[in-house]
RNA sequence: GGGCGGGUAGUUCAGUGGGAGAACGUCUGCUUGACGCGCAGAAGGUCGUAGGUUCAAUUCCUACCCCGCCCA
């Protein structure tokens, strides 16, 4: 085995065993199902650390359960992403100096097609570095067949339940993506911007209105100016008539409680078609909707002598206009939240237009009462506020979608009547008129709204199939808490709404991983790190312990690249413990080890440590607490196993001249070290495999060893507590030495006194570790003879400790350290002595605390007075 | 404007109603037969500010300040 740890040379080879073996293959059976179903990636995106942290997480609830004896289904899948998707291949099109339109419909689509089966298989595959233990056996895609086929029955019943419908209403365009979004999909940046200050006069000329506007250039659309019905500086102008600057256009002036009296002058333009809030006011009122803005954010014909202009150049000239026209009262600096494409970042122009809804409130109120009565429960806990939140206040969600790549609308329309058809196949004739001049709706639907049906139609939906009545509901699904809108609470919808019964039960939501500086990774900044290079440099497994460790659920993470090498040195430590432990294992039968009466202090310790640490790992799986874990594992391995134990038993190994005492020791590290391994498996599951697989093993792969199960009966309290002292001691002698500068090569002389006789007895016969791992011989008194000369003294848990340094020792130096150390701890007895002398403290606190409190003073007295003792001696 | 998260060692972050932790960095030593991606030792923090509850608050409550995010 190589002294460092190469990554490269065992994650392709167990990857490529487990997935020919079938070991993540799920099959309905009779045992408890575990099943989580994969937030399906972008098909043609590539793997970023995201979809690291998200993956990396549901490997190792996984993993776990399935170890835990679940039948346990991970499925795995993409989705086909509507805009990026298409985007990508308009712009790979660009290159060729073509658009979709030179190619057409059908076309265009096929080279979608051919782009999908080019880099389909891409993120998958990096899926495969990372460790995924997913069934790919079951991987699906949002627009094969079965999904589709679950798209357009979701689509129908939700039509003829009337839950969906088409409607003229203000939409979120984006002039760039030639496509609405829905109202989640917009991102709102506060800008500075200015608030410009415009005069409506009166058609008489006698009066007029000043209205306050971000937007000028929308006044071309105005068809009236609203104000408070209860606002008595324009009472008196309400039903008159204004004219509209630069166009002339004639409109009234009406009352709407919707105008806030405080913000600007308390007079609001209205423009219906091009503001959701005036689209409303409009509507109460029977005002007209006037469009001037067309689909590429340039003015139209509506617009006059503005026509052809694009939308801010026009908003430069009016304002040149109306200035020079006397119109324009003042311009003032204000800051505003303006609408962005969440995909392209152009800023979206509300617009009215015909498109499908899904009524939401209807079956918002299920998914409320699942979330609200623990049917489904959000971890951490506080992300149910966030959903029920929005749900309480969800409104209308624009499915259509001005693209050709998705799901196409299922709705023909008659040319002849204008009938709408909706049905799975295209209608040979009218159902109205019988006209055969059908025509489909030529947009398609969100891309959520299919990865909406997600957890069942992955299942078969709507086929009635076993695997969807054993795996659904999910057990959990695990996601960023930036898509809780846009994807959790639509899976509960239709979740409840088709299936009857949640999608999953539980919901475990992790943060961002943003980069050194708490920056999002974005193309655009280029700070964003490739999990592939990771894996590459360091190793899946690091990058998988780096990303779980160090971090609380629903935190975002930085990614710093020291952890990452931290994560690494810990892979290499747990190689090179096993290597120690795999060359003296050579000779070991398990089949002929001692039993329990052979074991020595240490075995017995960290046997009793590894059940802490089996009962603490276990906890914190079960409350998600994943980091909590890891780190439990981490501390185990490294300083407990390493540091302590191995060191204990280097000379059983090595130089034993007891042949049952080094079997002891040989079963004892193997099996601790066996279990510690199936305990991180889910964490890190490639060295945890190579490393399982060439100790002495049962099974075929460690994926499927049966997870440690805490035994009580296996803590040893005695051991811990026996062991401590025996620590406590080695540590102080190492800090005397370390302090006196006692040269490490050196074996010294140390003269420990104690009077309590089981210590006394407990060291007796465990001098050995003290004499190996602090380098010394050690003289064991019970009380002190002769006080040595020129020594250094410490005291630890009752042992007063003497190291003598004839000749070595500086008096002054010796008295400093002495006096520092008597200070530190005179100030904690303070503390204790002040805390035990107050009578509340005694009557209130618990017997327990009290009695801590007692044997600490009692402790730190004992510490304090074998110091001032030794001061003395030295003084004197 | 409303909501949420964070403010703990030089840095990045865990954690807890009863003696302040880790990693990295820093300092001192070390060819100790698993590992220098290592070993041993050390220094370093009025746990954001001000109140309150409690025998006891870094931890619970209230207000405020700063940073970040979400919603309107």
């Amino acid at each position: 085995m190589p002294t460092i740890y190469d990554p490269r040379a065992v994650e392709e080879k167990w990857y490529r065993y487990w997935e020919e073996n079938k070991f993540f293959r799920a099959e309905v059976d009779d045992r408890e199902p575990f099943s989580i179903v994969m937030p399906p990636p972008n098909v043609t995106g590539q793997l970023h650390m995201g979809h690291a942290l998200d993956n990396t997480l549901q490997d190792i609830l996984t993993r776990w359960r399935r170890m835990q004896g679940y039948n346990t289904l991970w499925l795995p899948g993409t989705d086909h992403a509507g805009i990026a998707t298409q985007a990508k291949v308009e712009e790979q099109l660009a290159k060729e100096g073509k658009s979709k339109y030179d190619l057409g419909r059908e076309k265009f689509l096929e080279r979608v097609w051919a782009w999908k089966e080019q880099y389909g298989g891409r993120i998958t595959h990096q899926l495969r570095r990372l460790g995924a233990s997913c069934d790919w056996d079951r991987e699906r895609f949002t627009m094969d067949e079965g999904c589709s086929e679950a798209v357009k029955e979701v689509f129908l019943r939700l039509y003829e339940q009337g839950l969906i419908y088409r409607d003229y209403y203000i939409v979120n365009w984006c002039p760039r993506c030639h496509t609405t979004i829905s109202d989640i999909e917009v991102e709102h940046l506060d800008k500075p911007g200015q608030l410009y200050y415009i005069k409506y006069p009166t058609s008489d000329g006698r009066d007029a209105i000043t209205v306050a506007t971000t937007r000028p250039e929308t006044m071309l659309g105005d068809v009236a100016v609203a104000v408070h019905p209860g606002d008595e500086r324009y009472r008196h102008l309400v039903g008159k008539t204004l004219v509209l600057p630069l166009l002339g256009r004639e409109m009234p002036v009406i009352a709407d409680e919707y105008v806030d009296p405080s913000f600007g002058t308390g007079a609001v333009k209205i423009t219906p078609a091009h503001d959701p809030n005036d689209f409303e006011v409009g509507r109460r009122h029977n005002l007209p909707q006037v469009r001037v803005i067309n689909k590429d954010a340039v003015m139209n014909e509506e617009a006059g002598p503005y026509q052809g202009l694009d939308r801010w150049e026009c908003r430069k000239r009016i304002i040149k206009d109306l200035n020079e026209q006397g119109y324009l009262v003042k311009v003032e600096d204000h800051n505003h939240a303006v609408g962005h494409c969440y995909r392209c970042n152009t800023v979206i122009e509300p617009m009215l237009s015909r498109q499908w809804f899904v009524r939401m409130k209807p079956l918002a109120e299920p998914a409320i009462q699942a979330v609200k009565e623990g049917r489904i429960r959000f971890v951490p806990e506080r992300f149910t506020k966030i959903y029920l939140n929005w749900m309480e206040n969800i409104r209308d969600w624009c499915i259509s979608r001005q693209l050709w790549w998705g799901h196409r609308i299922p709705v023909w329309y008659c040319r002849n009547c204008e009938e709408a058809i909706a049905a799975k196949e295209p209608p040979r004739k009218c159902t109205c008129c019988g006209s055969t001049r059908l025509e489909q709706d030529p947009d398609v639907l969100d891309t959520w709204f299919s990865s909406a049906l997600w957890p069942f139609s992955t299942l078969g939906w709507p086929e009635k199939t076993p695997e969807l009545d054993y795996y659904y509901p999910t057990s959990v699904l695990v996601t960023g808490r930036d898509i809780i809108f846009f994807w959790v609470a639509r899976m509960i919808v239709s979740g409840l709404h088709f299936m009857r019964e949640v999608p999953f039960r539980e919901v475990f939501i992790h943060g961002l991983v943003l980069d050194a500086l708490g920056r999002k990774m974005s193309k655009s900044l280029g700070n964003g790190v490739d999990p592939i290079d990771v894996i590459e440099s360091h190793g899946a497994d690091s990058l998988r312990f780096m990303l779980v460790t160090g971090n609380t659920p629903g935190n975002d993470l930085r990614f710093h690249f020291e952890r990452l090498d931290g994560a690494r040195n810990f892979a290499n430590k747990i190689w090179n413990a096993s290597r120690f432990a795999l060359m003296n294992l050579q000779d070991y039968d398990p089949a002929s080890a001692p039993g329990r009466e052979a074991h020595t202090l240490a075995d017995r310790w960290i046997l009793s440590r590894y059940q802490a640490c089996v009962q603490e790992v276990t906890r914190f799986l079960d409350s998600y607490e994943l980091g909590e874990a890891a780190r439990v594992l981490y501390e185990f391995i490294w300083d407990e196993f390493c540091d302590w134990y191995i060191e204990l038993v280097k000379p059983r190994l090595y130089r034993g001249q007891d042949a049952r005492d080094r079997a002891c020791a040989q079963d004892v590290l193997a099996r601790v070290l066996r279990g510690t391994m199936e305990l991180l498996h889910p964490f890190m599951p490639f060295i945890t495999e190579e490393i399982w697989q060439r100790l002495p093993h049962q099974g075929r792969t460690i994926m499927q060893a049966p997870w440690p199960v805490y035994r009580p009966e296996l803590r040893d309290e005695r051991a811990e507590a026996e062991m401590a002292v025996l620590m406590e001691v080695i540590r102080s002698i190492r800090h005397i030495r370390s302090e006196m500068n006692v040269p490490p090569g050196k074996t010294a002389d140390v003269i420990l006194v104690v009077t309590d006789g089981h210590t006394r007895d407990l060291i007796q016969e465990w001098s050995s570790y003290i004499q190996g791992l602090a380098r010394c011989r050690v003289q064991l008194k019970p009380e002190l003879d002769r006080v040595p000369p020129q020594a250094a003294h410490g005291v630890a848990r009752g042992v007063e400790i003497y190291v003598p340094l004839a000749g070595l020792i500086d008096i002054d130096r010796e008295l400093a350290r002495l006096k520092k150390e008597l200070a530190a701890v005179e100030k904690e007895l303070k503390r204790v002595e002040s805390k035990l002398g107050n009578e509340s403290f005694l009557a209130k606190a618990p017997a327990e605390v009290v009695e801590k409190e007692k044997a600490r003073e009692k402790e730190l007295a004992g510490k304090a007075s074998a110091i001032r003792e030794r001061l003395a001696v030295l003084a004197g």
